[in-house]
DNA sequence: GATAGTGGGTCTGTCCGACAATCGGATATC
DNA sequence: GATATCCGATTGTCGGACAGACCCACTATC
């Protein structure tokens, strides 16, 4: 009698029924806007109680992939990278991702995104860059800095790129990556005018849908910043802190 | 009276209760492998419902912050990217992300991966990759294929590289990207020898801890696969559908 | 003495019922 | 027609309840 049995997996009904509705969203029975029915009714079709439908839900509001505004009926949607990103972000915080890990995930997916967004950008994205680039400069004339002005600047022509992969991809990295600057200009005060002058150049490349160009000065900008972090002295290999702005959700 | 105020978010109690232990464990207060005060515990101390606490926990066990084993008591976790990666790509399928789009992160992140994987891979690592190359071409010597073993190659590689980042960025890329050969290779029958022999190539780099080679290889074997697609006559700009392994979950 | 049962205590998963706050829409009022 | 009011529907939260697992210490059996 050789037979044996595995230990078998029962998940929890509330587990099934997270699935079960999840699935219906992502095969697309359900669209993003549609309405789904009211807890007590899904407790009633799916032959549970309220409580157990209500947990199973929570776990597809967490993915983004029902959203409910105030006290009103579930509806479905689109998870965005910004439902997506910062979960990423905290678990990397978890890895004690390094900055050198971090740097070299941006050394390829930052030029990739500067030169696709040469060419796929938007109107009105190509004019948020620009608005970017004015902020920065008038912070700088008035020896200001916030370092979600260049979180930002990455961001929007991570948009421009069109490539919700891509977004998606380096998310995660630049939540964490570029609030690492704050720790950096202080010790290096020229590093805000590099920064500037990179930007410049880089939105220029855009505006001028030069893709080539995007990318190449994106790459001397990435690979400035490392170069700037090790003058200051900064260890590549200390596992980056958590940003505010992550913190608080 | 130019006073007004701005629509205040109330969050739930719920949300309060998933937050504040999230922040614990992301603040490092709970460690890994750390076990929780049980539901009801927590319901005392946070002095609210032990169903509401139930509700906030769905979230975190969501993330992979916290996990059980059984019906067992929580225990604090470090996400992984197969907790995090299946959610990101349902996401881009929702978002009707393109062969195209995902083919273009694989371009920038494929190829560093490889490079990393041949300076920093482990032995266990590198014996790994070895091994798959063996089964794949055992496999197509007995004129069989599993897109899974394609999967696993790179997956493997980006493992190598012992980046977190990095793997955390390339996995729902790849999880979607490289399923879609089981629509290519039907069609365009020399595609498996050249997908074998491009993995020899990259495994026999890595193994030599080349990275040029490694880098050079793994570009050239991603840019194969788009000309494939193109030459099978499949559209680059078709939406990517579900592959049955994440719908699973 | 080792092994197999036994029993109690704890904790989770699920259910039931209840109620206040809120929302949406219908209705009444001016 | 605009405004105020009421009513049903729905969510968020609560209290309590109980079966099934699980853990562990204890005991009975060989």
């Amino acid at each position: 009698m050789g037979l044996t049995f595995e230990k078998l997996n029962v998940p929890a009904a509330y587990q099934v029924v997270s699935r079960e509705i999840r699935r219906i969203i992502v095969s697309g029975e359900l669209k993003p806007g549609d309405h789904l029915p009211s807890e007590a009714e899904l407790a009633e079709q799916f032959g549970v109680n309220r409580s157990t439908v209500r947990e199973g839900i929570r776990q597809l509001e967490n993915d983004g992939f029902v959203r409910r505004e105030g006290r009103k009926r579930l509806y479905v949607s689109v998870p965005t990278s910004s439902d997506l990103a910062p979960r990423a972000s905290r678990a990397l915080i978890m890895h004690q991702v390094t900055f050198k890990e971090l740097w070299e995930v941006a050394r390829v997916l930052e030029p990739a995104c500067a030169a696709l967004c040469a060419t796929n950008r938007s109107a009105a994205q190509g004019d948020a860059i620009q608005e970017n680039i004015v902020h920065t400069r008038h912070m700088l004339a008035n020896a200001m800095w916030s370092t979600e002005l260049d979180t930002q600047f990455h961001s929007l022509i991570a948009e421009g790129a069109r490539n919700s992969a891509l977004l998606l991809s380096r998310e995660p990295v630049g939540l964490l990556l570029y609030p690492a600057f704050e720790m950096l200009h202080p010790l290096l005060p020229q590093a805000l005018g590099r920064m500037l002058a990179a930007h410049d150049k880089i939105a220029t490349a855009i505006a001028a849908g030069d893709a080539g160009e995007a990318e190449l000065w994106m790459r001397k900008h990435i690979v400035d910043f490392r170069r700037g972090w090790e003058m200051a002295n900064l260890s590549l290999d200390v596992p980056v802190t958590l940003p505010g702005a992550i913190s608080e959700d």
